[in-house]
DNA sequence: GCACGCCTCCAGGAG
DNA sequence: GTCTCCTGGAGGCGTGCC
């Protein structure tokens, strides 16, 4: 219920923010002709009343605007006729009210067409979302009245956004989609040929380069790592950076006292000294209406929210800022502003599309990870650098922050294109939004183009029930994966076999959608889901089958196998690696979405069939792989680890897997040898080009101290030389020396703090740990009580010392009081899993009892 | 009073 | 604010022993 009242404040707030733009009176060329624009925005201006879309001129590289023209309106829907709505004074005498239209939808829930009717509207808070409520509030029952009228706007005009169109003769028309391509035939099946033509061209069709700035502020605050208050903005704005990516490089500095330049320019960037506040920020809006794409580092709460607070602040005319504020958005009236932060913490994009190399997202860890440099680190207040200082300093955030989009030829641009094209979303929304808003958007659209009636989430939960398997772990909601028990040891020669995109695949060849799954006619009864009482409608298709398999079908026939394909071009291959990245991260949340409450198109049964399928293929494929004489050590979810299989019988497998079970086995991967301790989830692979791989255990874990980092991967780079059963001895000799030089310096309290540091993430703020009090929450309330600024997402370095407590912060601690016994049992913990793999006790490598008696 | 076992919470990972 | 499964470590509580 809360969570339902909040959902309401927000829609609100975002409502009034569509308002907002309204304030602003800045405007872009409108031009009746244009060349090849690409789509970038489209929001609703609430002072012309009508939708707006910006289009990015790669030519010229500006943004014109393009209002609608055809007379577009908000409406929402209800099952009251026309004749009961017209004789209510509430609705037609309701501010906005326009007018009331009878129209026939296809109803997904009920497999029939009913007739519903439209309330037309003159201006989308009239529907809901301001602060009097909306018509929506006064029906009895209303659908699609939650959508946003600018999406609204796109699913009724068909646009795509990140797609190249053309404003000519004052319309605006898709302009080059290569309408002559040819679909790829294994992909077509029973789907309808333009549905798929058109997401092949859509897919297929190059992302543009877009001009952009990079900006980042500094701000004369009075205190270290205390960060100011942009609602506040009391302090002044002392340097702005600028770094683009058409050459304009500088730094904007404001004067002090008497002090001057010493230098014009630095490395190539340009400094400006100016004389007082108001003119420094004049220069910064400049720049901010002239660029098309805006790149921050926390701009939406940081940068831009103090630049217009601080202008406001100064006197400036609140018509003459231009940024826009919403709850948690800072918007710009002319170009687009990508707050990478907001892009780099969507999880799917951390894990999917950049394969997890960065850890933490914070600008500093990112760029590391992706580019090899980072942020210069001063120990002083920024307000006491000196002028050259300072620059090279701001300069450095703003260069990062643009390199973090110009890297491997715009790879980031470019994803961001990809996910506005398969999302629908615009750009400010899809840098924004987490994955289940994309796929939410993506299917709602699809949903529009047929006509379907976008169902409310109270009508599928009733109408298709919850969820009948129970899950492992408490709190879950359903039943998930198998992973298999794996049988410890070293093994050489073990070949993965894994079923390519196995929960979509599902989707797809199960016809698995929130529709069709316990749909309303008796003749499908019969369909069961194995291992669950679901069954599924066998008259029609559902549609996330449909998109969801088609998209499965894209990536695995035709960009991923073209993305490693040497006879194309070099630009090609990376265009189709960005494809296939993209379509994985949509394809990996698919299933996903379908289990999360929040989801409009949550429906427990279907999520559940996916994964009661899931471990109905891989229970079956290992049954037939024993018959074939084949021994499977070890598997999770979708793969399994076989002992040195025959070519043909991999092929014989795969084969059977194929035609009895409908799903793709392919081999993943061959190790040189693994190494399986007794737990699930953790193991250690060489592959055949000596590269290895670790997973689960704690030595390659975030939050272990460094000492034991290092010394587990000494560990690893040795297991790594290993080509036999004989050389392991060899390496055992190493392993042994390894493990005692640790111990010995630990013993000697060799290890500096920064060595014996844990360092684990606040997931909540402090206060909010109410059942138990972790260890890194004691070490936080610690640094608290030192004045230490400590909130969510901080990550706190904390040792385990001797006393009551256990544990103190770094800044707090002594080398003298470490708790050695604790790590020497953390040092016992790593090690062990993966001796243990190996066969080979803990304690005997170390021969504790002799080295013992040396202190 | 205090070991001890048992359960829960939390962070971080695999897939 | 996609999902479930799995692990290690600590916190917190009840029980039985001295």
């Amino acid at each position: 219920m809360d969570a339902f009242k909040e959902d309401l404040e927000e829609a609100e707030e975002e409502a009034v923010e569509e308002e907002v733009i309204a304030e602003t009176v800045f405007e872009a060329e409108k031009p009746e002709n244009t060349g090849t624009c690409y789509l970038l925005s489209v929001s609703y201006n609430g002072r012309v009343g009508k939708a707006l879309i910006k289009l990015y001129d790669p030519e010229k590289g500006k943004i014109y605007f393009w209002y609608d023209n055809t007379g577009h309106k908000p409406y929402c829907l209800t099952n009251a006729s026309i004749d009961e709505l017209r004789v209510n004074p509430a609705i037609i005498g309701y501010e906005g009210y326009d007018h009331l239209e009878a129209v026939k939808k296809y109803d997904p829930l009920k497999d029939e067409e009913v007739t519903m009717t439209k309330i037309v509207v003159n201006n989308p808070l009239a529907i809901g979302g301001g602060p009097k409520g909306g018509i929506r509030e006064l029906l009895p029952a209303a659908w699609e009245a939650r959508v946003k009228y600018h999406n609204c706007y796109i699913y009724d005009a068909g646009l795509i956004p990140g797609m190249p169109y053309r404003v000519k003769d004052g319309k605006l028309v898709p302009e080059g989609w290569g309408l002559n391509i040819d679909t790829p035939s294994p992909i077509k099946g029973e789907l309808q040929d333009e549905l798929v033509k058109e997401w092949f061209m859509v897919l297929q069709q190059p992302a543009p380069d877009i001009r952009r700035a990079a900006i980042d502020i500094e701000v004369a605050s009075p205190a270290i790592d205390r960060v100011p208050n942009p609602s506040e903005a009391e302090y002044p704005i002392i340097s702005v950076a600028i770094a683009s990516s058409d050459g304009l490089n500088k730094v904007l500095l404001l004067k002090r006292g008497e002090e001057e330049l010493k230098e014009k320019a630095l490395n190539g960037v340009r400094l400006e000294l100016l004389e007082d506040e108001r003119k420094l920020i004049e220069e910064t809006f400049k720049v901010l209406n002239d660029y098309p794409l805006i790149l921050t580092f926390n701009g939406d709460n940081f940068d831009l929210r103090y630049l217009r607070n601080r202008a406001q602040k100064l006197g400036f005319p609140k018509a003459s800022i231009p940024i826009v504020l919403g709850k948690d958005t800072a918007l710009l009236p002319i170009g687009v502003h990508v707050d990478l932060y907001k892009f780099f913490h969507n999880k799917s994009v951390q894990v999917y599309a950049f394969g997890g190399k960065y850890r933490e997202v914070t600008l500093d860890s990112i760029s590391e990870a992706l580019l090899g440099y980072k942020k210069i680190a001063i120990d002083k207040l920024v307000s006491e650098l000196t002028y050259e200082e300072l620059a090279t300093y701001c300069y450095r955030d703003a260069k990062l922050v643009l390199d973090l989009t110009t890297f491997q030829n715009s790879l980031l641009i470019k994803l961001i294109v990809m996910f506005m094209r398969i999302s629908k979303l615009p750009m400010e929304d899809v840098t924004r939004q987490g994955i289940s808003g994309w796929i939410k958007n993506l299917l709602q659209f699809e949903h529009r183009r047929r006509n379907y009636l976008i169902p409310r989430p109270e009508d599928i939960l009733t109408s298709k029930g919850g969820a009948a398997t129970k899950a492992l772990i408490k709190g879950k909601k359903y039943m998930g994966a198998i992973v298999l028990e794996p049988k410890p040891g070293a093994y050489f020669n073990i070949t993965v076999l894994d079923f390519t995109s196995l929960y979509p695949s599902i989707l797809k060849t199960r016809n698995l959608s929130y529709e069709v799954i316990n749909c309303p006619h008796k003749e499908c009864r019969s369909n069961i889901i194995a291992g669950t009482p679901h069954w599924v409608c066998v008259k029609r298709r559902g549609l996330t089958s449909t998109i969801i398999g088609m998209l499965r079908d894209f990536r695995a026939y035709w960009f991923k196998p073209k993305s490693k394909d040497k006879s194309l071009s070099q630009e090609v291959r990376s265009w189709y690696s960005v494809v296939e990245r993209s379509l994985k991260v949509i394809l990996n949340a698919s299933y996903g979405v379908m289990g999360h409450e929040n989801f409009p198109l949550y429906c427990p049964p279907a999520a559940e069939a996916v994964t009661a399928v899931g471990r109905y293929i891989i229970s079956r494929t290992i049954d037939k792989a024993k018959e074939l004489g084949l021994e499977v050590i070890y598997g999770d979810t979708d793969s399994i680890f076989v002992l040195n299989p025959r070519e043909e019988d991999v092929e014989k497998l795969a084969a059977w897997v194929e035609e009895e079970l409908r799903v793709d086995l392919d081999v993943d991967k061959k190790y040189r040898y693994v190494a399986f301790p007794k737990l699930k989830k953790n193991y250690l692979g060489v592959l055949e080009d000596g590269s290895v791989e670790i997973k689960g255990m704690v030595g390659k874990k975030r939050n272990t101290p460094e000492f034991l980092k290092i010394a587990f991967s000494e560990l690893i780079g040795i297991l790594a030389s290993v080509h036999s059963q004989d050389e392991f001895v060899q390496a055992k000799e190493k392993i042994r020396s390894i493990v005692r030089d640790c111990y010995s310096r630990l013993k000697g309290r060799k290890y500096t703090l920064d060595d014996l540091a844990f360092k684990v993430m606040l997931s909540k703020s402090p206060k909010h740990y109410v059942k138990t009090t972790p260890q890194h929450v004691k070490a936080a309330q610690q640094l608290a009580n030192i004045g230490k600024r400590v909130e969510a997402g901080d990550i706190i370095a904390f040792v385990k010392v001797k006393g009551p407590i256990g544990v103190k912060p770094l800044p707090l601690a002594r080398i003298d009081e470490v708790d050695v016994d604790k790590y020497i049992g953390h040092l016992r913990t790593t090690f062990e899993q993966v001796l243990e793999a190996l066969g080979i006790g803990f304690d005997e490598v170390l021969g504790l009892k002799r080295l013992e008696s040396f202190f």
